[in-house]
DNA sequence: GCAAAAGTGTTTCGTATACACCCATGC
DNA sequence: GCATGGGTGTATACGAAACACTTTTGC
């Protein structure tokens, strides 16, 4: 049987949330766009093949990946039978260098809110969906958004991310006295350079030394 | 590659949490026990592939069924490359005939907290304990309890259930509160014939069909 | 000075928790 | 009548939610 990894890499950048997709050049679904995977070798987890297949096909490493599910109906794939184990991934794309060889014009970022009006290749559009409901609810309860975010981020910044992915708007200082009562948010003493008008804001970064101690002595996060 | 599937199958009887485990007949992990499983078909899905096992080894039909994650180690089989599609199933015992059968001896219900004192074969000690830990949060979120228990079942039956999940003991009159104020509760008129002293007990039933209805609506469960 | 963004406090309400006594039954 | 298990109410504390004005900055 045919093992297939698919992963739903997101980023976020300009207050959209974005995902990953790679044009397909052979048949089927040919033309179509289609998340990034590819099938598993045989002397590699199927965690190490989408690392391997992501490096490969667009010079992205995530910050954070997750195994998602596994779909396993029989006529997936036309051709012949393949089970595909699914991820998603999590990137700040200011992290690394990005898609900037021959393969470029085959891969996208496209917002999720745009993704969900196209047509995917096999049930990719199913997988992304799935992993769009997985991240929104995770966020909550382990804080992997900050993987989304660069290094140092805005209380604004957390705070409109948290409102994309739970698709509707947050109370701005309701949320801001939760995260900061977790302790867990570093605040530099530098500001940000603004770049309209508007007071200088505050740069946070996510304390992961000591949500790590923490988690050891049961703490939760829970946003 | 080959592909497999294998489910921890709960059930709960006399206030304990029980797991089905099916002695080896060959090489390798001879004579241990492990999880009910076997490869998938060539046509069928994961999901169909393991009640289709339950049914084959054990006469099992599942009352509630959930892919938990799938274990993709190249070395997890010590003979060749295999991967695991793993599920957790419920079953209450008593809706259902179970093994009569030749296999019989081979087949046996064991109390989780025993289980968890054993050595299994392969990784499936690892799966059992992904899938009691996943069957714990869940309860609370989703109404599956219900499915450990007889179709009509007292207060202390669901309450105990709940606190054998927990692995810590509830608050009895805050949880039948909690419990009552979802409203999915059917009061039977008829009272539990007591097997001692005692007061005779309500018999309830979970309201599937208003569960249903609530949950279209934006209803969720929690306890 | 005004528009834009950041920062902050209080009140209200509902839910979680803690806790103890009475009721029905079998023996 | 006593041991066993079932059923129930109240007070407190905490957290969630609702809500608006002041500060800093660029232009």
């Amino acid at each position: 049987m045919k093992v297939t990894v698919d992963a739903a890499v997101f980023s976020y950048v300009n207050e959209s949330l974005n995902v990953l997709l790679i044009k397909r050049k052979f048949q089927p679904f040919l033309g179509k766009y289609a998340l990034a995977g590819g099938f598993v070798n045989d002397d590699e987890s199927a965690d190490a093949a989408v690392l391997r297949k992501l490096k490969e096909e667009t010079n992205v490493k995530l910050d954070y990946l997750e195994q998602l599910y596994t779909f396993t109906s029989p006529k997936r794939d036309p051709r012949e039978r393949v089970i595909s184990i699914t991820y998603y991934g999590l990137i700040d794309p200011r992290k690394h260098d990005l898609i900037t060889n021959v393969h470029a014009s085959a891969i996208a970022w496209f917002s999720y809110a745009d993704v969900m009006k196209m047509d995917l290749a096999f049930d990719h559009k199913e997988i992304l969906k799935y992993a769009h409901t997985r991240l929104a609810n995770k966020v909550k309860y382990e804080p992997i958004g900050f993987e989304l975010l660069p290094k140092e981020f805005t209380m604004t910044d957390i705070y409109k991310l948290y409102s994309v992915l739970a698709d509707h708007e947050l109370d701005r200082r309701n949320f801001s006295k939760k995260i900061l009562k977790t302790g867990l948010l570093i605040e530099g003493d530098k500001k940000e350079k603004t770049v309209g008008a508007g007071r200088k804001a505050t740069l946070y970064s996510f304390d992961e030394k000591k949500y790590k101690e923490l988690k050891k002595n049961g703490f939760n996060f829970d946003i």
